[in-house]
RNA sequence: GCCGAGGUGGCGGAAUGGUAGACGCGGCGGACUUAAAAUCCGUUGCCCUUUAAAGGCGUGUGGGUUCGAGUCCCUCCCUCGGUACCA
């Protein structure tokens, strides 16, 4: 694929312009962004790459639009700071030194000395001084040292999870590690295990975290996204009573489930708990227990490959025991049912199959009674064939009967909490995060186990603990950390008596979650970030990245800031004021880009060829950014065309002929045609309309071209013309832009001059068409001046000949005038 | 299933409720050339028409609102993305 095809020949080297800037640039520090600047500051920032050793054409496609708009948010005069760094702790770079023996350290560092060259070639404004590896001690330190802040506040714990487990790599898994409940690697079907490990507690800000206040400009989507992530429900707990099968109360004890359906609680015809609930033993009746063990141990198994590929089967295993309703003092079995989460709500449910799609289900498998209790618009028959989770009035349902579901909700809250039978409250789906990972190439966790003192955080002041290169990290079922016998091995902080490190390493969204502060000042000493530059930089004002990340890297983000500004470290609440998500970057075929559909395009062979210009105003022209869409290698030849005409049109030698004529109304046409372009462009630019900007500067460049054959203006205005196009296309094609403004002798650097301004006076239009329709067809199109009557614009319509044809006599019903646009005869 | 985005020429895509198809690709015709490529000029939604004029039809489907709908409302179909037993 290294040579296209009909490939349009170029009238510049594009290679020798690249990188004559680019080190030009370098050598100049171009680029430096100072911290003490005048100017009002800009902090524009893209998310950083994983150095996965091969910049591809999506990196490009992310790349170069953001530093596009960086490039014009400099041009409109602010300071601007558009910072880049590599996420560089993770998964493949250990799977990388699994299979081919190499340090995952080398590894990731040679992925980034590749992958910082590749970078170089984008020609973007990237200050390279302050760049973020966070693989580098220098970054996790801090990762550590925010690691004892969170543990210092409470949002630090430990606490037994599952994981998954791979039984034949003897290794946890990630979740995109298993593909249909099995191992990627070597198709075993996966279990879990339990093991300890840490949170931090992102449910503390779950309700904060729905508050979207502090944010300027974000998604809907994402929005959305994120408010189903947290998935807040109000409802109530309500307390069943127990009894064993011969109608005895088991204990004093009772069963605790959650509902946001309390109206519904005249409906409830049997519970569901889950298979994990901590009372599934008590309450399992000797004739049951074998098949209870049985469905356990089967949900154990199953539940996760099923959750995958099947699509509501419910099933579930009596356990011998029963609830009591304390509304209807009726008796109702118990089920534990895989549908049952153990972490959300109680882990237990109330069954309603008359008001619930999944309870219904159940219920019929089971064949349990259905009891109808809300009624939609008096229907009250009980053979339902689905169940109905509408609104309606209360039935069955004793005093509560004949008013609305609403009012009944409300009434029976307040009766439970009198009754003291329960309580309202308020369901997050959220979890806590959990960031311990079982690998070597993360961020150590800073504790210590002492036998005497506990779970102990690591002296600030002995940070950073490293990460050991002597560990070993092949697979063998326990933390590789485990295997470095000199790390392990250490002192606890409390008592100095012998003690062992924690050898979890820290989940790749902890480092993430906070590089935005780092990148102001990454080699700074003294604390994670300085905190006079957090005041003048932060927050960033634009976030651009793929929406893959609306979840869990921009909640987690939107977490630390929150977190750290409870400490007292910030103040302000919201990291990224705006977001601006990108599309994915498709293959020739319309189809995403992957090397088993042999579609993936290399940037580096079209970088070489038609230099870096030609691919970045290809990406942003091809369509809206937001929306991706397909390269073409065929399409990129109208951007070389381009170019060359921009080139022959900025470097023609102007000059008057002996017989040409200046004439005023093609040098009045001229100017309004600059004005009208810089308001679209400028104004596109400013919302990543990139495609319509390029496209109305393409328009331009074509009637620059007809002016150049007739050379009917003064010199003078020919210039400043050329010098406005140039100044306009300088975000778009950098290099380019910086050569031919060489070339026509303007001063180094056309990248620190400012964009133009446009005159909206030179605008304005004196005459216009105006459309002439006859009901509501375009039947001709007359020029009237602007501002013109209505009752002129009509006579003159009718005396239109094409008009005239279309009356024929008929008589005029009604006239709709649009001033300035556009006159309807209606007949 | 639910949520979100979208469906416009041969293709990528433009269009504050007011000229549908900007800009570009591709195609066609011409100029230049021994020739080809490149370049330049012209042309290019479909139908009818020898051509032109003049019409007619056209923005996934079917309805509606409006003087006027790609754009607003409702029905359905399809594509892409996200998400999933959340009680």
């Amino acid at each position: 694929m290294s040579i296209r095809q009909n490939q349009v020949p170029l009238k510049f080297e594009p290679s020798r312009i690249d990188s004559k800037w680019q080190s030009k640039w370098a050598e100049d520090n171009l680029y430096k962004v100072n911290n003490d600047s005048d100017k009002p500051k800009w902090y524009e920032m893209t998310m950083y790459p994983y150095p996965s050793g091969d910049l591809h054409i999506g990196h490009w496609y992310a790349f170069s639009p953001s530093d596009c708009h960086a490039r014009f948010r400099r041009m409109q005069g602010y300071n601007v700071l558009h910072p880049i760094g590599f996420d560089a702790f993770g998964l493949p770079a250990e799977n990388a030194a699994i299979n081919r023996g190499i340090h995952p350290k080398t590894w990731t560092m040679q992925n980034i000395e590749t992958m910082r060259e590749q970078l170089q070639s984008l020609g973007a404004i990237y200050d390279w001084n302050r760049e973020v590896i966070c693989c580098d001690p220098e970054y996790y330190e801090w990762n550590q040292w925010i690691f004892l802040k969170f543990y210092e506040q409470g949002l630090a714990y430990k606490q037994k999870a599952p994981v998954v487990w791979c039984p034949s790599c003897q290794t946890v898994l990630a979740n995109e590690q298993v593909v249909n409940g099995c191992c990627e690697r070597c198709d075993t079907v996966i279990t879990r295990r339990d093991l300890e490990q840490w949170f931090l507690k992102i449910t503390d800000y779950a309700e904060e975290l729905l508050d979207f206040e502090g944010l300027i400009e974000w998604p809907e989507k994402i929005l959305t996204m994120q408010r189903n992530w947290i998935g807040k429900s109000e409802g109530v707990e309500i307390q069943f009573g127990l009894l064993n099968s011969e109608n005895a109360l088991i204990s004093e004890q009772t069963i605790t489930t959650f509902t946001t359906r309390i109206d519904t609680i005249f409906g409830v015809t049997f519970m569901a708990i889950a298979p994990e609930h901590p009372l599934v033993e008590s309450l399992t009746t000797k004739e049951n227990s074998i098949d209870v063990k049985k469905y356990i141990e089967q949900s154990k198994k199953i539940s996760e490959i099923e959750r995958m590929s099947t699509d509501k089967v419910k099933t579930g295993q009596k356990v011998g025991s029963f609830a009591l309703n304390k509304f209807t003092n009726e008796k109702i079995p118990i089920y534990i049912a895989d549908y049952v989460l153990p972490n959300y709500g109680t882990g237990a449910v109330m069954g309603v199959p008359a008001h619930d799609e999944r309870d219904f289900v159940f219920a019929n498998k089971y064949s349990l009674d259905v009891k109808r209790v809300v009624s939609e618009t008096g229907n009250e028959d009980q053979n339902m064939s689905e169940a109905y989770v509408g609104n309606g009035i209360m039935i069955n349902s004793k005093t509560y009967d004949g008013i609305s579901n609403f009012e009944a909700k409300e009434l029976l809250a307040k009766d439970i909490e009198k009754k003291k039978w329960g309580k309202k409250t308020t369901s997050f789906r959220i979890r806590d995060w959990l960031v311990s990972r079982q690998r070597y190439w993360g961020t150590p966790i800073p504790m210590v186990e002492c036998s005497k003192c506990g779970i102990q955080p690591v002296a600030i002041s002995d940070l950073p603990i490293l990460l050991p290169d002597d560990a070993e990290f092949k697979p063998s079922g326990e933390s590789p950390l485990k295997t470095s016998i000199d790390f392990v091995n250490t002192v606890c902080p409390k008592c100095f008596g012998p003690a062992q490190r924690e050898t979890d390493t820290m989940d790749t969204f902890f480092d993430s979650s906070w590089y935005m502060y780092r990148y102001l000042n990454p080699k700074y000493k003294e604390a994670p970030f300085d905190n006079k530059l957090v005041k003048s930089w932060m927050p960033v004002d634009q976030y651009t990245g793929g929406a893959e990340h609306a979840v869990m890297h921009l909640l987690y983000a939107r977490f630390f800031t929150k977190a750290l500004r409870d400490m007292g470290l910030v103040d302000f609440g919201e990291p990224f004021l705006r977001l601006f998500n990108q599309g994915i970057i498709l293959g020739q075929d319309h189809e995403k880009m992957s090397k088993s559909r042999g579609n993936v395009i290399n940037p580096d062979d079209v970088v070489t060829g038609m230099g870096a210009d030609a691919v970045r105003v290809f990406l942003m022209f091809i369509g809206p950014w937001d929306q991706g869409g397909p390269w073409s290698n065929v399409g990129i030849n109208g951007i070389a065309r381009w170019l060359n005409r921009v080139w022959t049109i900025t470097t023609e030698k102007y000059e008057l002929g002996s017989e040409t004529m200046i004439n005023q109304q093609t040098t009045d046409e001229l100017a309004k045609t600059l004005h009208k372009t810089i308001k679209k462009v400028y104004e596109d630019l400013d919302k990543f309309k990139f495609n319509t900007a390029i496209a109305q500067l393409m328009e331009f460049s074509n009637y620059l071209n007809k002016t150049l054959n007739t050379k009917a203006v003064d010199p003078l205005v020919w210039n400043s013309c050329v010098r406005s196009f140039l100044l306009m296309f300088a975000p778009i094609a950098p290099h380019l832009a910086e050569e031919l403004w060489e070339i026509n002798g303007y001063k180094y650097s056309i990248h620190s001059e400012s964009f133009p301004i446009w005159n909206e006076e030179l605008i304005s239009e004196n005459v216009i068409t105006m459309i002439v329709q006859v009901n509501g067809k375009v039947r001709d199109k007359i020029e009237t001046a602007i501002g013109m009557e209505e009752s002129a614009v009509k006579s003159l319509a009718l005396m239109s000949s094409k008009i005239q044809a279309h009356i024929d006599g008929k008589t005029i019903n009604k006239v709709i005038y649009v001033p300035d646009r556009l006159i309807n005869i209606v007949i």
